[in-house]
Parts: C-alpha cells; structure tokens; sequence
DNA sequence: ATCGGTTTGTACGCTACCATACATACGGCG
DNA sequence: CGCCGTATGTATGGTAGCGTACAAACCGAT
C-alpha cells in the first residue's frame, strides 16, 4: 500500500509553526512500516526519528533471558527516537511495529539540528518526552500492581486510541510478548472480556465491541496517562 | 546538622564548566533533606529543582487506593525536577527523601532560564533525563518480571551507590512502600539474605556485608541501569 | 479435500506473593 | 527498671500467574 498519508496525521508534526514546517516538509520521507519491523535495536545508534501516522510502534524491553516487556506505545501522537535528541543517541530498549501502517521520518542529523535551534520544536519535543515519561511510570507502576485482565483493558486501549476502527490485528502470542506475560495467560483473560461482551477474538484479530466498557474495568493507570498527554499536548488530533 | 557540604558533591554541579558554575554558585540555596521530606507532590506545581549531595530522594508513584512503587532514585549523581525544564511542571508522582542528608536547590525561574540557554546546562541536564528514563523503564520490566530477593539486591545496590559507608537506615515497612510489596515479604527476602551472610538487619539499620554477593545475586537490572548512566554521564564521580 | 502450520482453548501441579493475624523483640522514656 | 510504641518474625489459607503439556479449531496451500 502506498496511500500518500499526509504526514500532518502526526500530531507533533500538525503542532509545527508554519515556518518550521516549511523547513520539514521536504526532509520527510514516507515509510512502509509493516508489522514486525525493528525500528531500532537495543544499543545501537539512531540513524532516523520516525514519526507514525497509520502505524503504532511499541518500545519493548527484551531482557537476557529472551522475556520482554513493552514500557511504552506510540502512535500518532508521538515520535520513535528520542534518544537521538536526549543526547544519548542510543537506549537500552528496541523498537517494534506493532500494527502495520504509515509513517515519515526524519534523517538524525536533520533533527538533531532542528532541535538544537532551542525553538518551538524543541519545546514540543521536550513535552512530548515528558508525557512518554509518564507512560514508562505508570507501565512500572501497573505491572506491580495490577491484575492482567486490567492490563490487558489498558493495553486495547491505549492501542485503539492509536487507530482509526475498533479492530486490532494481533495475536494472543504478540499480546503476551508485549505485556510480558504467558500466552495462556492473554487466552484467558480475552476469554473473560469475550465473556462480557467487550470483545471478540479470532484468529489475530480483536474487534472492540464495548469501548466504555474497557473503560470502566481498566485500572486508574490508562485515565492517569492519557489526562497527562492531553496537559502536556493540548494540541493533540482527537481520536 | 549544618555541614557546609560542597554543591559540587552533585555530580551535575560538578559537570558545569567554570563560566555556568560561576553564576550558579550564588543562587544555590542549601537544603537540609530530613527523612520522609516531601520535595514535590503528584501534580503540583515545582517552585524548585533539587540537587543531592548527601541524600536519597526516592520518585514514588501512590495510586488512589494508597499502594505505591517507586519509580526510581536520585542521588548525588542526578536532580529532582526534571519537569520544569522538560516544560510540564509537575508530574503525576511525588518526591520523597528516602535517606537524610544535604542537598542543594535552584529557583525554577532559574532553573528554566539556565536551560533556555541551550548550552552545556541543557545538554547535560537532557542526558541526564534520559539516563532516568532508562532507570524507569528498567523498573518497569523488573516489576514485571524478577522476583523480590532480586528486586530487593537491587534496591539496596542502588541505594549503596549513592550513599557513602554501608549502612542504610531503613525500615522494612519503608522498603516495601518503595518496591511495593507487603512488609512481610520484605521481612522474609531480608531474612534469606541475612543467611547468605549478604546483609545484617537491625531495627531500621541495614549493614551490606558482602556487596559482591548482592551484586551476583541481583538481577540484570542494575548492571544495566548503572552502565547507561555511566555512558551518558561519564563525568560521574566514582562511587 | 487433505494436510500442515498457526492460533486458540484447556488442564494440572507449582510457586511467589497476598491478606490477615498475632507473637516477639528491641529501645527509648518515664 | 518497667512500660510502650515501633520494628521484626512467623503462621495460615488464598490466589494470580507460571511452566508444561496437549487438544481443538482454523486457514491456506498443495
């Protein structure tokens, strides 16, 4: 698929002044991003910031032992890298389509320049990092506290928030990598929300039947980050 | 207790090349950080950033039923704030010392203006974040993935290396708050250790006798958070 | 239509941690 | 010295999620 996906889906790129967009758009260039795709791997060095516009990529955290955890998502919201203009140009964690779809990204040292110019778009990037900051804390806190099937709402929801549609295409397996749990595990907690009529499972693919429904059984952790997003981006697209 | 204890005990005051230091020095106000100080509360607005030189400040996260998890620490290696300059100005999480000790701290006013310099103070203070990040994110995957012996390791490893001597005051009610288990547990994990010979426990006082043993015991996490800071802040003074 | 790989469902025993309750021990203060 | 509050140790039953194993259902390709 190559639908042209005007990159101004992305709200850091909508919330650019005219005059710096003017400068960005040229230095955008389309990506494919299909499900699976690395963006970037534990350690190495960025060579592009992505921004998603269709897509939504997940950060995971792969540990020695081969378990993983997902610390943050982003979608259209948001921009893969941050490393790249936090200074330390690489981190610890990898990148991870997790639904397929469009983005634009921007080449290191064009961004690295453009935020250096200490304007309007390092300030957004900065508020940006912060709201992802929040996510990363409250996914630490949750995963302490809080009971899978509450996740599980959590994490539907935060990936529809990223989609236009209420399907999801992802199986029970993917679902356990991300939340760092076992594939039986995600069975049977779908199965209970299945139960209740909120979704409907098969074969890698979710469809969302009760949105406030998920809202009324997810832990306080999905409401926290997404008021903190909508603070520190009032910007953002609505979903 | 009114030791005079050098700013530059901070490893970021440390970092600052000699024309910043000299107009920080005289806006650095010395704090004398008790135990159980609140430095900032979930959401408020900060007035000001704190750098430790002798204490422990601990970023916890209390949800609204009252448990908590910390997110992560601070010492003399970082600061307490990062909200200002990220531009949110508060964040949903509190800041509370977890060691008594000095510490020294700056108006946000000038705290923002010395950032919007975009010079060195930007750049250390932004490689500084993202070492954080690293931390919470680190949290994030422990809390979901090792067991509370190693969770623990970790803790006092990361308390160990910020504090000079190899005595914690600390109770097991406190740490539990912090890691976010019950007491119970923590009393059961310190028991294990102390019979391994790793730690001596002692009303509120805990003597690390055999750091080597914690670290062999302890789970990656702590390697890992401790080479990142290193790699991004290699200015750090060695523990 | 059949086969084979993938995805989902189910079962079983196990462990770490939880909630609760209570016992003990220490230490500072009168 | 004895008291009391705080801190630590211990016990009991409950439960969520784990590791493992295997069955069933589905889809696509031959």
């Amino acid at each position: 698929m190559t639908t042209p996906s005007d990159p101004r889906l992305n709200d850091l790129l909508a919330a650019l002044p005219d005059a710096e967009w003017r400068r960005w758009e040229p230095l955008l260039e389309r990506v494919d991003l299909r499900l699976g795709r690395v963006l970037y791997e534990s350690g190495h060095t960025l060579d592009h910031v992505y921004f998603p516009t269709t897509a939504i990529i997940s950060l995971l955290y792969v540990m020695e032992d081969g378990a993983s955890a997902e610390i943050a998502v982003v979608g259209h919201e948001g921009l893969v890298g941050i490393a790249l203009f936090m200074g330390g140009g690489s981190t610890p964690s990898r990148a991870v389509v997790q639904s397929a779809g469009a983005g634009w990204r921007l080449r290191a040292s064009a961004m690295k320049e453009e935020f250096e110019r200490a304007g309007p778009v390092m300030h957004v990037l900065l508020r940006y990092t912060q709201a992802l900051i929040t996510q990363m804390s409250q996914t630490a806190v949750c995963n302490r506290h809080h009971r899978l099937d509450q996740q599980l709402c959590r994490w539907l929801l935060l990936s529809l928030d990223r989609l236009q549609g209420n399907e999801l295409v992802m199986t029970q397996e993917l679902i356990g990598n991300m939340l760092g749990v076992r594939r039986e595990g995600v069975t049977e907690a779908a199965l209970r929300l299945q139960k209740r009529g909120l979704i409907r499972y098969a074969r890698g693919h979710i469809t969302v039947l009760d949105r406030p429904g998920l809202e009324a059984l997810t832990c306080e952790c999905y409401a926290v980050v997404k008021k903190e997003y909508e603070r520190l981006l009032p910007d953002h697209q609505a979903t």
